[in-house]
RNA sequence: GGGGGAAUUCCCGAGUGGCCAAAGGGGACAGACUGUAAAUCUGCUGGCACUGCCUUCGGUGGUUCGAAUCCACCUUCCCCCA
């Protein structure tokens, strides 16, 4: 057997926290484990912090392991207020049940699904029939409110208030832990940092109440400089689902990642080799730019196919190398009638570079406006003909946003 | 169960009758400088037929020439006492 993965893992800076290091690390070295990650089901895509811990999974199965993917059908309809300051909104089954489904079919693209090679399961199998007292007095008896009040994750909870309804969050997966355990041998989960104390919870359950090992290990999350979450865009979260963040938004995403995050980024959502990532990662100066582009096309490679990643870094290339018209930049189709009577602030809007016409109005105003690269100076401007070059011409928000408008 | 307080624009948070589309900060977006980075500085941040008009300050009614501001009821949240 080559490397343990226990080794990748943590070269790869994919761990935080670990329960039990030497023993964990010595186990995975010997057997064939079966671990689990919960994914609770809140949309109907996964995102880019998902795809963190997907890799992490990735790694564990080539090195023999068997992931067990578990969809939160069940805790989804309580929601984890670990790290959150706020309420989630209550969904429907009939909504969760639906997103399970989607990230079935997600989590299937990346993971070797054949039989006996990973498991899925979901917790709404045992969660939603629970009996409530038979619980309590199964479960219930081995937490201390005392210390899970003391947990880090309620922390942000304890200031503006947390209901009894959330509270039972931790349990609940505490039980999920010992439930797989029960059923599959599951003795690992896995998870983002934020799910430490959920985890322990599990842990803890499962050695007091199997007198069995079981153990806990977490992922450094992806936070920008500032230690806010990574993953998020002007539109909510950079979704995997191409329908929802397109390859070419998700790999201008990287491509435009902080210089200090390029080295962390290439080792945890890369394959490349650590001497490449490490060699990479110190570049300096404007030639850090080369490796950010390595990376933007390695994670979009793994996520949406090898055909998109070299189309969305052909289109990359033409938007800012200049005036090009690329045909994979992103587009939008005028017919003859609507162009003609289109202005530039409904071509803005039109095409979703702004919001509403105020919007573009003000873009105007503020010079970030770009026809064919000559700046827009008057709010009236009208598009004609002569805009077009092979009817089609190139509208610019900024530096970094492009549509073709391609009239018909 | 009793008493007190709160709800404001993307978020935090000022605003106690006209000067309020609503201070300040954060975030987002754009400009300058750069390297599609960071930091910094500047602008901008409800909508529209934009020197004007329309919609917004938890909800519904009311008082008033005029309400985010006053009154009533409702909803939600927080705090103290039990």
């Amino acid at each position: 057997m080559s490397q343990n993965v226990y080794d990748v893992l943590a070269e790869r800076g994919f761990i935080a926290q670990c329960t039990h290091p030497e023993e964990l690390r010595d186990l995975l070295g010997r057997e064939k484990v079966k671990f689990y990650i919960g994914f609770d089901a809140t949309a109907d895509s996964l995102t880019a912090g998902h795809f963190l811990t997907i890799m992490a999974m990735i790694h564990m199965q080539k090195a023999g392991h068997i992931p067990v993917a578990l969809m939160g059908g069940g805790t989804t309809m309580v929601g984890d207020p670990s790290g959150k300051s706020d309420m989630r909104k209550m969904m429907t089954k009939e909504t969760i049940d639906h997103n399970v489904e989607r990230f079935k079919e997600q989590i299937s693209h990346f993971l070797d699904t054949s039989e006996g090679k990973m498991i899925f399961s979901n917790n709404a199998d045992w969660l939603l029939s629970l009996n409530y007292v038979e619980f309590l007095r199964e479960v219930g008896v081995h937490f201390s409110v005392n210390r899970m009040l003391t947990a880090e994750c309620y922390k942000q909870r304890m200031e503006k208030g947390l209901t009894f309804f959330e509270f039972n969050y931790m349990i609940m997966q505490s039980y999920d832990f010992l439930k797989l355990n029960q059923m599959y041998d599951v003795c690992l989960q896995m998870g983002g940092d934020d799910q430490w104390s959920n985890i322990i919870g599990g842990v803890e359950l499962i050695r007091r109440k199997e007198q069995k090992p079981a153990y806990g290990l977490t992922f450094t999350l992806l936070t920008t400089s500032e230690g806010i979450k990574m993953g998020k865009t002007v539109n909510g979260a950079l979704w995997l689902d191409p329908e929802k963040t397109s390859p070419y938004e998700f790999y201008q995403y990287w491509r435009n990642i902080e210089d200090v995050k390029v080295e962390q980024c290439l080792g945890l959502l890369t394959f490349l080799p650590m001497d490449e990532v490490r060699r990479l990662g110190a570049l300096e100066g404007a030639e850090i730019n080369k490796a950010k582009e390595v990376l933007a096309f390695e994670v979009t490679k793994i996520v949406h196919g090898e055909e998109e990643a070299i189309k969305a870094q052909n289109a990359a290339r033409e938007v800012f190398a200049g005036s090009g018209m690329s045909e994979h930049m992103p587009s939008y189709e005028y017919t003859k009638e609507a162009f003609a009577a289109a202005d530039v602030i409904q071509a803005l809007v039109d095409t979703g570079l702004a919001g509403t016409r105020s919007d573009g109005r003000r873009l105007i105003e503020g010079g970030g406006v770009l026809v064919n690269d000559e700046k827009v100076t008057d709010v009236k401007r009208t598009l004609s003909d002569n805009d077009l070059t092979d009817g089609a011409l190139v509208l610019k928000k900024g530096k970094k946003k492009a549509v073709k408008i391609i009239v018909k």
